[in-house]
DNA sequence: AAAGTATGTAACCTGTCGGTAACAAGCAAG
DNA sequence: CTTGCTTGTTACCGACAGGTTACATACTTT
């Protein structure tokens, strides 16, 4: 440890967060904590961030809560594939991420200006794929919404769910097999929809 | 206020327990809060329930946090209509208590034993249903399975974020038009499915 | 070398949490 | 009446939360 670098000061804060954030969640994010995890002086943390909630914002600002992988639908087949594909995405970005599950357990019980933001961004993201897949397929987008809300929820539910509860309707909602399970109902519900 | 009534008394703090739930969720539920809000000395709460955790225990029981309505398959005219009307029942109740949006919301949170039990009871309840509606439709209970948890998973998910958010995927969560769009979408779904 | 500024630490303050001890008042049975 | 049990209140304790003050270093600039 160097003495006296601020640059690697505000890292280990942060990095401290990120741990935090991963084993207990946001809402175990406080000052006294973030010290005695990044071994760093509890008063630097107003210093250089100015509260917890701006620290919070710098951390969600850095880690990019998102899909980061592109989706073009003119790659895909047609607009089951590029459906099936999509949902297959974001059970593996929330399955893989413990930061993001916390993210959205968080959501579910605060209501503050940094979640407020990426609400909106993810409003902006889901409705253009969602307008996306209306157009190709000629589905009404109501429709479309739909039945993207009724995957995406129940999949945000489950992933939350099973860090404290191993099964759901005789879903092993924690092993892969349980979620081979719900993805082929997934599959068999576009083929069904999408004749 | 009748003096030195031992019924009263619990009754006053069961009572408080309640508001705190429906207000602020389980979370809040401390000695503290539920003395200030009962107007009852907090000995008491220790005298009477033992520990915090007894008195939420008690709480739970007192109040039967589950579909009462009966659902006899048999007297619906198919299983498509019996299943529509599982889910509209099961939106209902959600929609309409604040403590039991507040439970589900707990669970995401915590393990401990009272929760375990509501866990097992909630997964008998629902495999019953689940297996009438295979036998009965013929359909794979995997498959019957899967759809029931993702309307489910995507209801109780939706319901909880509605306390605090308005919109998602551009359903208005919040009103009855929003739910209303999404019921039309399990119904399209079920006719769909069950062809 | 001196002055000023950035970096860091230790100690403290206030409030709230869960939990308990000590005591006061009523009631019931001998 | 007095002894004993139940019901209730007040005051207190230690642990920990967020937040600040005061002070000790070090580096930089003139």
């Amino acid at each position: 440890m160097t003495p006296k670098d601020r640059n690697q000061t505000e890292r280990r804060i942060l990095d401290a967060v990120g741990t935090i954030v991963e084993t207990e969640g946001f809402e175990a994010v406080g000052v006294n904590a973030v010290a005695s995890v990044s071994g760093v002086s509890k008063v630097l943390i107003y210093r250089y961030f100015g509260s917890i909630e701006q620290l919070l914002a710098k951390y969600l600002e850095d880690n990019d809560f998102w899909l980061n992988t592109e989706f073009p639908i003119q790659q895909y087949d047609n607009v089951k594939e590029f459906s099936k594909a999509v949902f297959r995405a974001y059970i593996d970005m929330l399955r893989k991420s413990p930061a993001l599950r916390k993210l959205y357990r968080w959501e579910l019980t605060t209501n503050n200006p940094a979640i407020a933001g990426l609400r909106e961004r993810r409003e902006r993201t889901a409705m253009d794929i969602i307008n996306a897949v209306s157009r190709q397929s000629g589905q009404d987008i109501d429709q479309v919404a739909g039945i993207s809300t009724l995957i995406t929820g129940s999949v945000s539910y489950l992933c939350i769910l099973a860090e404290n509860c191993a099964v759901y309707n005789s879903l092993e909602i924690n092993s892969d097999s349980g979620w081979e399970k719900l993805l082929k109902t997934i599959d068999f519900m576009f083929d069904k929809i999408f004749d």
